[in-house]
DNA sequence: GCAAACAGGTGACCGGAATCACCTGTTTAA
DNA sequence: TTAAACAGGTGATTCCGGTCACCTGTTTGC
């Protein structure tokens, strides 16, 4: 049975008349819970998601470690999922709910059609494909130039914004794997920044100002 | 008076028909020395080049420093330049050409039609976007995990292969530049190099293994 | 032809972060 | 309930790369 309008009312005002339709009817629409990895590294792709609702991340793979590259918000969808989709190319990523999420998912074999006819979805993809590089190139600045305290704070922030809340859930363990670096260096540099009043440890988890 | 073939010869495999003669029509051939800074940062761009031949390297500034982020081959286009075209954005990178170089130089203002119409440029540019963003990731890992002497070795194995030149012809200073690193670094860096038997500095140039 | 600019080399030093080894307190699972 | 696993804290050490100061030799431009 084909998506009703209601489903999938958070991308009406991107898709609209005959691809709204065309994606009604071959798309799915999935719930995953905080925590699920949505796709693996070296997966292949038949799925292409739009994320409805919640917050995704993604990962890159880096041997032995990893480092977040970037959230995937509401509305937004993974371009090197739609990438690796089209290409049949395994992924070079891989890809976590961050809170319990509602996604779109597309099939591939739909895409290329799509792409070619209608151009809503095209600008979405270049749209995505935009802002992740122009991500990945502050990532890079602050890779090159930033201390672990920026870094770390940089982090916090974004993660608290994104998730509108003043008080993250997080192991200094997790963090350490998702800004690529060791738990010992997080938990000295975070209390670096608890002395300079910017964040504060609670027993339930660290306040960011 | 429009573009012949002859002169569009090299992108003949990816561009025929009518979207072939379009360019013929609205694109300009234009031939820069090497070391002419075709796009600065800051720029806004009315005209996307595609690389007919030549090479062009593409830099991202940072405060203060900058680092080279990829070349554009013969054939190629730069996703920076064309994402900045259609958004009228100003350009976050520079780019400057490495050899005496032949670009073709299409008018932002056709893009856009020329995408929704003609898959074959539409699939440029995904391509692009793609090596693109892989390029950038290797880049990050490059810089979360190897030390400098890989990361001057990888730099000089590919800038070789590029130019097909065993011997190039660089200043320690410019190495630094295109690294985002200090010039005494690299020359502590290239003699170790020299003494795993890596690299030779000629009196002419560095010869790469 | 000579001074200035440039390329490269080098020692000293410093600071950030990674690693190792260990310790304490808390949570979990058998 | 008790051992094991986990979270976090900390000192010691090491290493890499950035910075400073300074030197030599070569190229260049007036």
């Amino acid at each position: 049975m084909p998506l009703t309008l209601s489903e999938l009312e958070p991308v009406r005002q991107r898709f609209s008349g005959e691809l709204l339709q065309e994606i009604a009817e071959h798309g799915i629409i999935m719930d995953f819970d905080e925590g699920t990895e949505i796709l693996k590294e070296g997966q292949y792709i038949k799925l292409v998601p739009i994320v409805l609702k919640g917050l995704v991340k993604v990962f890159a793979p880096f041997e032995e470690k990893e480092l977040l590259l970037y959230y995937i918000e509401s509305n937004q969808s993974c371009v090197m999922t739609f990438s690796a989709g089209l290409n049949n190319s395994p992924s070079r990523i891989f890809a976590i709910t961050e809170e319990d999420s509602t996604l779109l998912l597309l099939p591939v074999e739909k895409m290329n059609t799509w792409i070619k006819h209608y151009p809503q979805i095209n600008e979405l993809f270049y749209q995505q494909y935009n802002q992740r590089y122009s991500e990945l190139l502050d990532t890079i600045n602050s890779l090159l130039f930033n201390r672990m305290d920026q870094r770390l704070y940089n982090y916090l922030l974004e993660k608290s914004k994104l998730k509108g809340e003043k008080v993250l859930q997080l192991k200094h363990k997790q963090i350490a794997a998702e800004l690529g670096t060791a738990r010992e260096v997080i938990t000295r540099v975070i209390k670096r920044l608890e002395q300079e009043g910017k964040v504060k440890q609670l027993s339930d988890g660290i306040e960011v100002y």
